[in-house]
DNA sequence: CTTAGCGGCCTTTTT
DNA sequence: GGCCGCTAAG
């Protein structure tokens, strides 16, 4: 049921606001609905806020603005939100409005961070001590092993990760062991999964541990079985702030129940108004964007809030500040199509710009390319690079555009790769940190315990771990109990050895020099640069470049464990990573952003929407494809790019693809049909033009009775022959290789690398040097010959690649470089992306 | 203890 | 087609 539309304010509070109006220069330029959603400020408020209506500005006017009327200190307002990158922002921004530093808002957070700061006030009362550690999921699912070996479960059958996966989803729901339904905790081994997890739970404690999960779920058991706890915090908080309410999951909600209304139901039946808990609480967020079901997120929260909190006002911001016209009516007609939804209708007073353009092509490498070209039009019309982005639906889909944007030259940046803390040698590196700081960090120990290789293998690390089990000790004080006796092989005894005598070392060192240093020194004496250095592969050299920045980032910091603590939660950097980039990421990765210009490609069923989230959740999940599709579109401000391909290469063969539901979902009036202009064009092509104008009569335009039929056109049968003449062709060999995805190289190249070397305005396009040099135009050739600069490079240098490794130079043609990599085969390269290896 | 080779998996991802 | 994780051989 769509909730009426917002009472105005009334009475004493209005008056009251206004009165403060007058000396409230951040209220001027909010437009009614968010000037009523920052002035509400009693009682439960839900505001509705679409793409692009000034959400944070609310949420941070709002703050601002209980600060300013006296209402209450920043300390007592709680205000959070999904990401340390949102509470960050949060904090910028309120910091801006009041004029200085935010340090009077301790609450303003992640669940996850207040949740650690709820509980390590209250550990002894959680079952825990005050210095509890945080188990990342590395760790999680080395102790999920530990407990799966306990149990003699086949890993094989069984993985870990798996039950790592139910167990997040049961914490996800606030379930601890005894409250699993009997039907999910027999999916697991043999109906052992109850089991596993309660022995889990169990390995954490004795571990002085929680993990992710367990700092919602243990915060919850706290204020169900403390309810002197759970009052003081009520009476603290006087507002309660909720970012991306959507995104709520179970645990989340029953939190913020909780803290907002003492209990975990609504008053049934009660006038809402009575309530004198009065709970202020105003959460934020859009249905329309609820992206995260698959983990978790359960956009009934948001669906039901006016019968959590009855009497609730919602308040609905419509007034789109970001996408011209034809984006807008695009994005709102697709929404549209979904069941579950409260209503909105976002509306500008902009201009209608340009349409919304859908492009078929060929396949991936021809999107890539069509979307390459265009950015290079752009570019040279004087767009910033820094306002495209490319955004899809799975990241594998980058491969192409990365490696389309290499030849190119075109500067890059993907978004949403392995983060920094994610990245092994930065595990490794915080492992050692760890255990110099805290010794008995079992699973961090166990980490590091061969890395770099030191000859203490699985045999040695099971008998320490059967020792210290045995003696409920932690693996350093077994590990040098068992030096001491004659238990080990005379190596492995020693290496063991020298290992506990270097931590202890280093450990004695804390307090005496820089932290800084110290690290420094750790990763030098524990042989992990020098293993590093060894290491012939193409990534060693930017794993040393990470731990280098993983220092420098150190230095934000005063002591050694104020930057453990930090990373225990934040697993997140801010690298400077400025410069014109044009942005590759997924749509997921994208929500909360925006562009001038961004590119939708590889709209086809089975793709996006996700044949997967379609097997799995039915039309629940096809509404979520759609939110996906609707997000995509609200992050474009003036052109948006929409296109699928005919034949999507996936387990390396490829398939015939139909275009997506989707495409056929966007309003006739607001699309715009494309040519692409490339060889492979041609069942497109017929497509659009054999439909008629536009090709917009009725029914289905991208159906596939269409493209079974252009399958016969002239058009199809020139760009299959093409597809083949190049699959064999020298220089198309080498797709597929070495992409290595994740390695480390997320972040493009790194700085120095400068874009402008690729002169603008020498590119010569397809497709006018046709036949005359080659019979078979290969992609990438015509711009390599076009070139005027001459390479410092020439035929047999050996170079080195950030993404591709190590190689030689096999022909020079200007700047562009044809290169044979060790690892990565043939590519054609710029010169200024390589250097002389 | 290390390394090579084989088999299974393959959407999205924060804390 | 490629990567990860595990197992079995050296």
């Amino acid at each position: 049921m769509v909730p009426a539309p917002p009472a105005p304010a009334r009475g004493p509070i209005s008056a009251r606001a206004r009165a403060v109006t007058a000396a409230a220069p951040y209220l001027e330029g909010l437009n009614p609905e968010q000037r009523l959603a920052v002035e509400t400020l009693d009682g439960a408020v839900l505001v509705l806020a679409g793409a692009g209506t000034g959400k944070t500005r609310v949420l941070t006017t709002r703050i601002g603005h209980i600060m300013a009327t006296g209402r209450a200190r920043g300390s007592q307002i709680l205000a959070v939100t999904f990401t340390n990158k949102a509470a960050r922002e949060m904090k910028h921004r309120i910091g801006a409005l009041v004029g200085g530093e935010v340090e009077g808002m301790p609450w303003l957070g992640t669940f996850h961070s207040i949740g650690v700061k709820i509980l390590r006030r209250h550990a002894e009362l959680a079952g825990l001590k005050s210095g509890f550690t945080i188990l990342d999921t590395d760790d999680q699912i080395r102790l999920l092993k530990q407990v799966l070996d306990v149990a003699s479960v086949d890993k094989e059958r069984w993985p870990a990760r798996q039950l790592a996966g139910l167990i997040d989803g049961w914490k996800n729901r606030g379930q601890t062991p005894d409250m699993v339904p009997k039907g999910e905790a027999a999916s697991f081994a043999d109906g052992k999964g109850g089991q596993l997890y309660a022995e889990y739970q169990k390995r954490l404690k004795e571990l002085n541990a929680v993990d992710f999960g367990d700092l919602l779920v243990e915060c919850v058991r706290l204020f169900r079985e403390h309810p002197d706890v759970l009052a003081d915090y009520r009476s603290r908080f006087r507002y309660i702030l909720v970012d991306e309410y959507q995104d709520t999951n179970t645990v989340q909600y029953l939190w913020l129940k909780l803290l907002a209304l003492g209990r975990e139901t609504p008053l049934v039946g009660k006038a809402a108004g009575s309530d004198n808990a009065s709970p202020n609480v105003c959460c934020v967020g859009d249905d329309d964007q609820s992206i995260y079901g698959w983990r978790g997120a359960e956009v009934d929260n948001i669906l039901r809030f006016d019968k959590d909190f009855p009497g609730a006002t919602v308040i609905r911001l419509e007034r789109n500040y970001r996408s011209t016209g034809h984006i807008l009516a695009a994005a709102s007609h697709v929404i549209a199509m979904n069941q579950g939804r409260l209503g909105k209708t976002l509306f500008t007073d902009g201009v209608k710009g340009e349409k919304v353009t859908v492009t078929g092509v060929w396949d991936d490498t021809e999107e890539a390319r069509i979307v390459g070209d265009e950015i290079e039009r752009l570019r040279k019309g004087g767009h910033k690079l820094n306002e495209i982005a490319v955004l899809m639906r799975a990241s594998f889909q980058m491969r192409a555009f990365e490696d389309r944007f290499i030849t190119l030259g075109m500067p890059y940046r993907v978004i949403g790769g392995p983060r920094f803390y994610e990245r092994a040698e930065i595990k490794d590196a915080i492992a050692y940190l760890e255990v110099v700081h805290n010794p008995t960090h079992d699973l961090k120990f166990e980490r590091i315990v061969n890395v770099p290789k030191r000859g203490i293998g699985d045999t040695t690390v099971h008998r320490i771990i059967a020792h210290s089990r045995a003696r409920a000790i932690p693996l350093a004080i077994a590990a040098a109990e068992m030096v001491q006796a004659d238990e080990l092989s005379p190596k492995t005894r020693r290496s063991l050895n020298d290992l506990l005598a270097s931590i202890e070392r280093w450990r004695s060192r804390i307090a005496g020099m820089r932290h800084t240093d110290l690290a420094e020194m750790i990763f030098d004496e524990s042989g992990y640069t020098a293993m590093l250095q060894a290491d012939k592969s193409p990534q060693a050299q930017s794993r040393l470049e990470n731990l280098k920045e993983l220092v420098r980032f150190m230095h934000d910091f005063d002591t050694l464990e104020g930057f453990l603590e930090h990373v225990s939660l934040v697993m997140d950097i801010d690298s400077g990573n400025d410069g014109e980039r044009v942005t590759l990421m997924t749509l997921h990765a994208a929500k909360g952003l925006e562009f001038d210009t961004v590119f939708l490609p590889g709209w086809e069923e089975g793709l996006f929407p996700h044949q997967r989230a379609l097997d799995e959740s039915g039309l629940k999940g096809l509404e979520e494809e759609r939110r996906l599709a609707y997000v995509g579109l609200t992050r474009a401000k003036k052109r948006a790019r929409v296109s699928f391909t005919e034949n999507r290469r996936t387990r390396g063969l490829f398939q015939s693809a139909t275009p997506s539901r989707f495409v056929d979902e966007l309003p006739e009036a607001d699309v715009e049909v494309i040519e692409a202009k490339g060889p492979f064009s041609g069942a497109y092509r017929s497509l659009g033009g054999g439909g008629g104008a536009g090709g917009y009569g009725g029914g289905s335009r991208f159906d596939n009775e269409a493209f079974k039929s252009s399958y016969q056109t002239p058009g199809w049968q020139r760009a299959q022959q093409h597809s083949q003449q190049q699959g064999s062709g020298p220089g198309q060999g080498g797709h597929g290789h070495a992409h290595g995805a994740g390695q480390g190289q997320a972040q493009g190249r790194p700085g120095g690398t400068s874009g402008s070397a690729y002169g603008a305005g020498q590119t010569k396009r397809w497709p006018d040097k046709g036949g005359a040099r080659t019979p078979r135009l290969i992609e990438g050739q015509v711009l390599a010959s076009s070139t005027g600069s001459a390479s410092e490079f020439k035929r047999g240098d050996r170079v080195f690649h950030e993404k591709f490794g190590y190689g030689a130079v096999s022909e020079v043609d200007g700047n562009k470089l044809t290169v044979d990599f060790e690892k990565a085969g043939q590519k054609k390269v710029v010169d200024s992306f390589v250097e002389r290896g």
